[in-house]
DNA sequence: ATGTATTATGGTATCGATACCATCATTGCA
DNA sequence: TGCAATGATGGTATCGATACCATAATACAT
């Protein structure tokens, strides 16, 4: 587009209202710091022109640029997307806009965006991937914006964290299974480079095992590419051929749930009788599907609203640091188990 | 975060480097125009000082601001997750950033914030909703920014466009039907505000039906709320009751079609023998769930891709008004029909 | 040796809105 | 009536990088 036409100011509304540039910038901004008919006049020249406020200026002026910055692994069925949805809607509110960036599960490209990022200067950068490089730990300390971690909480929290123990989870979801009898709990899941959530997922899971001492049983999945359900069904038939007395998966996520599930169906095999099945994340076929899967819960949505309203007090003054908001998660108990 | 320390600008790194300002500039934005000496010096006081370029100010001065705009009607367990995806990859590897707002399928919201990005100035602006109220178009038009309206190719396009018609694809689908020998075809879908794609496939599913002479066969939906699985099953439901000897049913989801498909498979229907079933979209579970749901395919992340493409020609000088590229679709046939 | 092209570099006005301070008109109250 | 407090408004420097123009230094041709 080439922008031939002037654009159009604020001095040019100014001009048009005879006023000047100041009252018209609080008319638009405070409006009870103008008297209402000098209001009203601004805002006639801001129609009559089309004026639309240059937000740019606004920032470099003000030295607020009314964005928050998310870095997100991606947005690909995945369940950062209703974090998001809570965030724009609490954002929003408060005039905010939302900058996205996708790493793909990449450190470097993850370092080099969050460089780009702190270039705009955003007055928050959330963070869903849950391990960084020192490298960009040290670029967000050295511009000393506020980072808000999501979904896992870190250990030693950048700034500030909401989210729950992926650890915990795992954890829950296997004592889950002894407690409703289960002998021999075999675990499904990820293990490859970026994805720390399905290891902790894993860990948990261990945590629990060993202390029953019982046999670890454990699936590396591969290094790359999307864990769907396709990835279940060969699974299971791997599993079993290892362990063919197993009698309960832990999945390291709905999806691979979900196609254990299916190639259970196909197999002939009893769900949950002869094989309980439980997943993670609660999505939709999870829930809605009639196959009523067992998995874990999280409120991704909640997670982004906190998200908001923390960095609604921290644009208000109150200082965040430190500040550490566990979520937790649900056990949720249908069919599979 | 209160900032108390001093900012870097680029005047520091200039003194710093024992250099003026716009070599410093230059040595960052183009390399090739300063002596490889100075660009050594400047780098180096760039890392001393842990200098990060203000993008705000760069925009505000040379007018250009590397933003992108997108405003989707919702990023949950959609599609447009893969354009977005396609649409990133794109701009930053031109140093573009993404500014994503979602909008509810709320047309009030959609020009507020439509209006408040406007007011950012980006590059383009990115639609996936398909249908506009009238103070959104004309305040893009005001602006003059471009803009690509996505997925639904609209009639009249604001600028630029890229997608497919859904109503082709509601023609394509149920045509398949009747080349299979389904006589007595059902659509069960959406219709509510804000939603016009499931209205289009609607529609392209009544030209065909229609030209055949047969009995238009239709099921309306809830306004409101979103359209899973579990309204497939109770859909399946109505629909028997009013036509017992529905043999296909072109679903506007995959969603819905899987609950349509669990329902059947409860209730022994034989599927495709007794009932034929389609879905919408290519997801998960249609693809990779071992359903083998029948559907239709749309390449959201070329969409994104082609997008980005068409934004770097116009970057670079291309006019691409009246532009309009069609992706089509494609009619997947597996196991349900 | 002189003039012209080319490369490297810097000075300064500028982008458009806002912060800060100054001014002027009112109002309230001793 | 006089003086402080309050409210409404405007002038101007400023945010930080870049566009534009100017200059200096070098290479190259005649």
């Amino acid at each position: 587009m080439n922008n031939t036409k002037k654009t159009i100011t604020m001095i040019d509304v100014a001009r048009d209202a005879g006023v000047g540039t100041m009252t018209v910038s609080r008319a638009l901004r405070e409006p009870t710091k103008v008297s209402p008919e000098t209001r009203q006049a601004v805002m006639t020249s801001v129609m009559k022109l089309g004026y639309v406020i240059d937000a740019t200026a606004a920032a470099l002026s003000s030295k607020r640029t009314r964005i928050v910055g998310a870095v997100v692994s991606t947005l690909d069925q995945s369940i950062f997307a209703e974090t998001i949805r809570g965030l724009t809607n609490g954002l929003q509110a408060s005039g905010q806009q939302l900058l996205v960036a996708t790493t793909d599960y990449d450190k470097d490209k993850e370092s080099e965006l969050i460089s780009a990022m702190i270039g705009r200067k955003p007055e928050a950068i959330i963070l869903t991937s849950s391990e960084h490089s020192e490298s960009t730990i040290s670029l967000i300390k050295a511009a000393n914006i506020l980072t808000i971690e999501t979904w896992e909480i870190p250990k030693k929290p950048i700034f500030a964290a909401v989210g729950f123990s992926n650890r915990d989870a795992g954890q829950s979801i296997t004592k889950h299974l002894l407690e409703v009898g289960r002998k021999k709990i075999a675990f499904l899941g990820v293990d490859r480079d970026g994805d720390t959530r399905g290891r902790l997922r894993h860990q948990g899971y261990c945590d629990v095992i060993k202390n029953k001492h019982q046999n670890l049983s454990e699936l590396q999945s591969p290094k790359i590419g999307y864990l769907g359900p396709d990835y279940g069904a060969s699974g299971l038939n791997m599993i079993l051929k290892k362990w063919p007395d197993v009698d309960a998966i832990v999945c390291a996520s709905d999806a691979i749930a979900f196609g254990v599930y299916c190639e259970a169906n196909r197999k002939g095999i009893q769900v949950p009788t002869d094989l309980a099945i439980t997943g993670f994340g609660d999505f939709d076929y999870a829930r809605d599907s009639g196959v009523g899967l067992t998995t874990v819960r999280i409120n991704g949505e909640k997670i982004g609203q906190v998200t908001s309203e923390l960095i609604a007090q921290s644009n208000s003054g109150v200082d965040i640091s430190g500040r550490v908001v566990d979520l937790g998660f649900e056990v949720v108990r249908r069919l599979t188990s």
